[in-house]
DNA sequence: CACACGTGGTT
DNA sequence: TAACCAAGTGT
């Protein structure tokens, strides 16, 4: 009887899977929930290598996820500073107290989904890694596999019901955890977007888009639109070896992270260039920054021996400022004065 | 369904 | 090297 193609692919994970840090080791304790959660929330749309710093900072500082429970959320935010997408750093932080509330880590799919930040793939690859069950594990390197393996040509994201429901069919029972991440060390090492290592790929005799000549045309994808451009202005306003830092508000743009004031720029529009108060405003330079959908050229106007600001926010000392937890923009920023 | 939401790695 | 994109989620 022909081997399954997830016979294949598991035989292949037992000699090839990649070691990292939120995996069980050899002879170390199973799995714990609360490491495979913590690595799945940061590896949303982030690379393993830009992981690896973060998962091993939090782990340290924060081992269970009681601890993190019982972390300071600007603590939680300003160490995930630079990672990106920081509602899942807000996410976490609710997810942990309501995690500790119940009293026992939620092991189903459905139980895992209601936390926030867990969403379909999250939801499935905790429950498939950390607790042994059956989940369909889909993320953009199963997409990516699948599309190829099948040979489907309708483009993302319309093709997605389709892609799931082949991802079913390979599905084992069984090592369902392993499963989805061989799947994914296959996407990640032998199956990439760009050149495909199919003489290295243990299911090469399988692939319907190898069949046809050209595995690395798919998956299709529909064309993606062009970022507008804004134009802002942030504050560098210092007083005596400080510097004033507010916290952004709300669940939107960096939200509640500690950054630099600024004029209203948004990926909406333009900031209002005007500064916060009357007085001599030097220019420091210019940052320019891609975010997902626009990009900021920011103008960094800065004021000594200031005023006290209106409104929130704190004095940080100059020579700390590195610890503040900038997200990447305002660290920027923060290089052009201090540097 | 489409869009907002960050950043650094990779080619 | 300028694009492209990575273990997606929430609205």
């Amino acid at each position: 009887m022909a081997a399954s193609i997830s016979d294949i692919l598991l035989d292949w994970y037992d000699r090839h899977a990649r070691d990292l840090p939120w995996r069980a080791r050899p002879g170390s304790p199973a799995t714990e929930p609360y490491r495979v959660w913590l690595s799945e929330v940061m590896l949303q749309q982030t690379t393993v290598a830009a992981v690896k710093p973060y998962f091993e900072k939090f782990t340290a500082r924060w081992p269970t996820v009681e601890a993190l429970a019982a972390a300071p959320e600007e603590d939680v935010m300003a160490a995930w500073a630079g990672l990106g997408y920081y509602s899942r750093a807000r996410n976490l932080v609710k997810a942990s107290v309501a995690i500790s509330e119940l009293g026992t880590f939620p092991d189903t799919e459905d139980a895992l989904k209601k936390l926030p930040g867990l969403g379909d793939y999250t939801a499935a690859a905790v429950a498939a890694i950390a607790f042994g069950r059956r989940a369909v594990v889909v993320d953009a390197n199963v997409e990516r596999v699948v599309s190829r393996l099948f040979e489907i040509t309708t483009p993302l994201p319309a093709s997605r019901k389709e892609i799931r429901t082949r991802a079913d069919t390979i599905t084992p029972s069984d090592r369902s955890g392993d499963f989805a991440q061989a799947m994914m060390d296959l996407g990640a090492t032998i199956c990439t977007n760009r050149n495909p290592r199919c003489l290295l790929c243990p299911l090469s005799d399988r692939c319907q888009a190898r069949a046809s000549g050209d595995p690395a045309r798919l998956p299709a994808k529909q064309p993606k639109k062009a970022k507008p451009v804004r134009q802002g202005q942030a504050y560098w306003i210092e007083r005596e070896d400080a510097v004033w830092l507010v916290t952004r508000q709300g669940t939107g743009m960096l939200g509640g992270m500690r950054a630099l004031p600024d004029d209203g720029w948004s990926a909406r529009g333009d900031g209002s260039g005007d500064p916060p108060h009357e007085g001599d405003w030097k220019p420091a330079g210019m940052v320019t920054h891609t975010f997902t959908h626009f990009t900021v050229e920011l103008s960094v106007l800065a004021h000594t021996n200031s005023p006290q600001p209106v409104g929130e926010g704190e004095w940080w000392p100059l020579e700390k400022v590195e610890d503040a937890g900038l997200p990447t923009l305002f660290a920027k920023a923060a290089r052009l004065v201090t540097a």
